[in-house]
RNA sequence: GGGUUGGUAGCUCAGUCGGUAGAGCAACGGCCUUUUAAGCCGUGGGUCCCGGGUUCGAGUCCCGGCCAACCCA
């Protein structure tokens, strides 16, 4: 599929890029043939021998100070070995009878400096020929240009790949988001700062495996494909398993999966990997992100507490080597500092709305609610009023890290109680920058409390979407029958974690290909 | 689901009151052997998101639709 004929470019359905058809499509196409006609491979083949840019680079700094060194003892000097270089062409400034073009690979970018004195009349013909966002690979050594930049000069070079397509401007790059999303190579070729945030992205995730690595966490995976998508209250991607002849579930949590292996004696399991949830896209959501999952048998929700305040402040002073973040749009800044804050939900909800708040009736609490602006329902019972309190009023002035300790027990089923309050489980909510970064648990693992919370869940889930991803496991019961350990557990949406870190005001800024609607 | 804004050359963007569609970069041709948003001279390039309507005449006004961003639910 390496030639482009006139009847592919006639095909009627929609152009994958704006450029297709065009008149710079159809001279690079021309261009292409050319070049076949000439026996010339347009899509070369592997090469050996090669460094990065900014190796080459490093080399070609160490041999200056050699050869300084050397000239100050013996006088003469000796060329810098030559390198070979490969990447994608991204600038050309073109002299008459020489030209210098920006050659960018992984690593970043080095100039070329091509002249028909050394490359012969025939080659620097065919490098002029060359279109911006070609791939070569260039041989040569290094020198300083006048300006002082250190430049390959080409002795010889090789097409690695015709591109047949114009690149986006090089000054403004691409700014249209939805190309940027639709066509993320174009962003990455083109926008430094893009190739930056994913760049830090790998990063982040190798340091949180890397951390839990050395803490004797063993990663795990888990099914993605489920026949009872549990863990979470959220609605599942439906699909059909043919071979069995049932429906199946995109899983919305790893979490029952991981419990079993706390069952089955590995105390200390995480796994980082995709959700999937049949819910809207916005600033906030995509339909399937990253999350870990981490849990540690005979622990609880403070053990985990201790231990994510460890691993974000490390990540983050590894990979940006701060712990200061700036945050919104007033220069404000998101200190991870060590200690957190901790605070029960109900302290925050009583500063808020004043100590008399838990002792109100239903009414009086309604009233309240709606001169502090709420919109509030005669329907909606006390703690379904506070719970809108803490999200429409407190959770986003939880700017600096704050782990919302002592949740109301109906809000969470999977937890354990507080032992001193049987109105409260014990749980927390980690809020940074005004938004819910990662829950935390102590888990349940009494299987007949269990039971009960799953079959209360189900029956008020009945005939409603969430109802195929509330029915009973039966199966997670069983295993739970056999014995799991108390453990602390906790998931950390890593989208989130990164939008904080880099500053992206959308978690399509922070995953590479986020979900678009199909083009018509 | 509702509201607001946007969609014009490959890219970034102008386009006045409804009157033959513009610039910079990129492309093509010419000059140019240390440039770096290289420079100079010249040339080509448009389904103005799609479909209707109003009008002598629509990129522009009206209606419907598609896609996106932001805000709200």
């Amino acid at each position: 599929m390496s030639e482009i004929t006139d009847k592919e470019q006639d095909d009627s359905s929609a152009p994958a890029t704006p450029s297709a058809g065009s008149e710079q499509h159809l001279q690079r196409v021309r261009k292409l043939h050319e070049l076949i006609g000439d026996g010339v491979d347009p899509f070369g083949r592997r090469i050996d021998g090669l460094i990065s840019t900014s190796e080459a680079k490093s080399r070609f700094l160490e041999w200056e100070e050699d050869s300084a060194a050397r000239e100050a003892k013996e006088g003469g000097e000796s060329p810098p070995e030559p390198v070979r270089l490969a990447g994608r062409l991204t600038a050309m400034r073109l002299m008459g009878k020489s030209m210098f073009v920006d050659l960018r690979d992984q690593a970043g970018r080095l100039q070329v400096y091509a002249q028909k004195n050394v490359l012969g009349e025939e080659r620097f013909a065919r490098f002029k020929k060359l279109d911006l966002g070609d791939l070569v690979q260039v041989d040569g050594s290094l020198f300083r240009t006048r300006a002082g930049e250190p430049t390959l000069k080409a002795s010889g070079f090789e097409l690695m790949a015709k591109s047949l397509h114009p690149l986006p401007e090089k000054w403004h790059g691409l700014t249209d988001v939805e190309q940027r999303y639709r066509q993320r190579y174009l962003d990455l070729i083109v926008n430094d700062e893009v190739r930056e945030v994913f760049r830090r992205r790998s990063q982040v995730i190798r340091e949180i495996r890397d951390f839990l690595a050395t803490r004797d966490f063993m990663e795990v995976e888990t099914p993605m494909l489920q026949a009872i998508p549990g863990g979470a209250a959220a609605r599942p991607f439906e699909t059909f398993y043919n071979a069995l002849n049932c429906p199946m579930y995109l899983r919305i949590a790893p979490e029952l999966y991981l419990k079993r292996l706390l069952v089955g004696g590995f105390e200390r399991v995480f796994e980082i990997n995709r959700n999937f949830r049949n819910e809207g896209l916005d600033r906030r959501h995509n339909p399937e992100f990253t999350m870990i999952e981490i849990y540690q048998a005979y622990s609880d929700c403070r053990g985990m507490m201790d231990l994510l305040e460890e691993l974000v402040t490390t990540v983050a002073m590894r990979v940006f080597g701060t712990l200061q973040f700036a945050w919104g749009e007033e220069g404000e800044k998101i200190d991870l500092t060590r200690p957190w804050r901790r605070t029960a939900y109900r302290d925050l909800v009583e500063q808020r709305m004043g100590g008399d708040w838990f002792g109100l009736d239903p009414t009086a609490m309604r009233e309240r609610a709606v001169e502090a602006g709420l919109e509030v329902t005669p329907a909606m019972a006390a703690g379904e009023v506070t719970h809108e309190v803490y999200e429409k009023l407190i959770e986003r002035t939880l700017i600096q890290p704050t782990f919302v300790t002592r949740l109301p027990a109906d809000l969470v089923p999977l937890a354990k109680r507080c032992p001193d309050d049987a109105e409260s489980v014990d749980v927390f909510e980690l809020e940074i920058g005004g938004q819910e970064i990662a829950p935390g648990y102590s888990e349940l693992n009494d299987p007949i409390e269990q039971r009960r919370r799953f079959e209360s869940q189900a029956a008020r889930a009945a005939g409603t979407v969430e109802e195929a991803a509330d029915r009973v496991d039966e199966d997670f019961l069983t295993a739970m029958e056999y014995g799991m350990p108390p453990a602390g557990g906790t998931g950390m949406g890593i989208d989130r974690l990164l939008m904080l870190l880099t500053g992206a005001p959308s978690i399509r800024d922070v995953i590479l290909f986020p979900q678009m609607r199909q083009l018509k």
